[in-house]
DNA sequence: CGATTCTTTGAAAACAGTCAATCTGTGTGG
DNA sequence: CCACACAGATTGACTGTTTTCAAAGAATCG
């Protein structure tokens, strides 16, 4: 399980050979069941996790009393509940498997020390973290520009790994429409092409 | 208006004298009238931007021909167009003022060797990148979950300064609807409370 | 096979967008 | 100081989209 993350910092990351060690030092490796809780509403998030193997993703109950998907993650992916990790505090989201997946978990503190003794680490996560930013800024753009039709095709643009393994109503969920109209939007989309 | 920047970083960093200076020489301080672009569609953004005073926006024409809102930035707040600027690509964005404003401009080049050079400022940066990004996350959350109605709400609550300067159709631009839909919607909001 | 989860479909209701007209307030130039 | 233009906000009627609820049809898994 550590080798897919030591292949990702190798193909990613500048650190020699000692760096790595201490990284893998702090790492726990951890198996989640399909349906497992990584993180549960209330809890606080002291922790990054690395997704090697499975899907899982991270999402809140409505006010609605629906689930809402903030975002899904498969192996390479890091997911985590940034706002709870930074403030330490109560988490308002819930981090579940979708499949049976490989994570592995640094703890906050250690994970901090790493940054502060590697510098380029601390470079290269700040760089994940600005691409996140990116990343989020479109997902709004899109959100408040796009027809449901656009967000759909692009989901399946950007994210195909994805796409292809999660249920249908969960992708309407991360798109903020109902399962039935994306899926009615889905056979329209489908059809016109 | 160099003072204003000079108090928000005193107010909120832990700099010396000596690191302010540093930062102070790289600063360039701009006026803009109403309506003046800051940043055109096309170009890259080679800087950040502090708003000293006024109002501005970043914005984007959607495929529909209509402006769509991502930011408003106003005293004290720091606008540029992150993924421009982060891979020197052409932006997607425009930004301009609201209103006559003066901001402070500090290019990319020297930006980044202040980083460099002040360890606490670059802290500093990040930490407010992170809370830049715990902000665009729970606006994702919204768009996907919350009614027109509670997003309005949360607007004003979150951003009065904001909601009682800017014209209420590009509230409605910053919340993805159309400005007679949240005209509509606010008759409403006032009349159930 | 039976149970569960997921997807699709239909019909009605709620919601949001569009277009056009009107109303309001502001500021500018004559 | 008035008239006018202009930007912004509202309203009504209409259209189109999305949600909701209920039911039924696939697919998957033990």
């Amino acid at each position: 399980m550590l080798e897919i993350f030591a292949s990702y910092l190798k193909e990613n990351t500048i650190l020699n050979q000692e760096e790595l060690e201490e990284i893998f030092s702090v790492v726990v490796s951890r198996k989640l069941r399909k349906r497992q809780y990584l993180l549960q509403e209330g809890e606080v998030c002291g922790f990054n996790c690395f997704v090697a193997k499975g899907c899982l993703r991270n999402y809140r109950i409505g006010e609605d009393g629906n689930e809402h998907i903030l975002r899904f993650a498969v192996a390479n992916w890091w997911l985590s509940d940034q706002e709870s990790y930074n403030n330490d505090t109560p988490s308002k989201n819930n981090i579940d498997a979708l499949e049976d997946s490989d994570v592995l978990i640094i703890k906050k503190d250690k994970f901090e020390k790493l940054l502060q003794n590697i510098p380029n680490f601390k470079d290269f996560i700040f760089n994940l973290k600005a691409r996140s930013f990116d990343a989020s800024q479109n997902r709004i753009m899109s959100n408040i520009s796009d027809t449901v039709e656009k967000r759909y095709a692009m989901f399946i643009e950007n994210y195909p790994d994805i796409f292809n393994r999660v249920p249908l109503h969960m992708i309407a969920s991360y798109l903020g429409v109902s399962r039935e109209t994306l899926s009615r939007v889905r056979n329209h989309y489908a059809k016109t092409r």
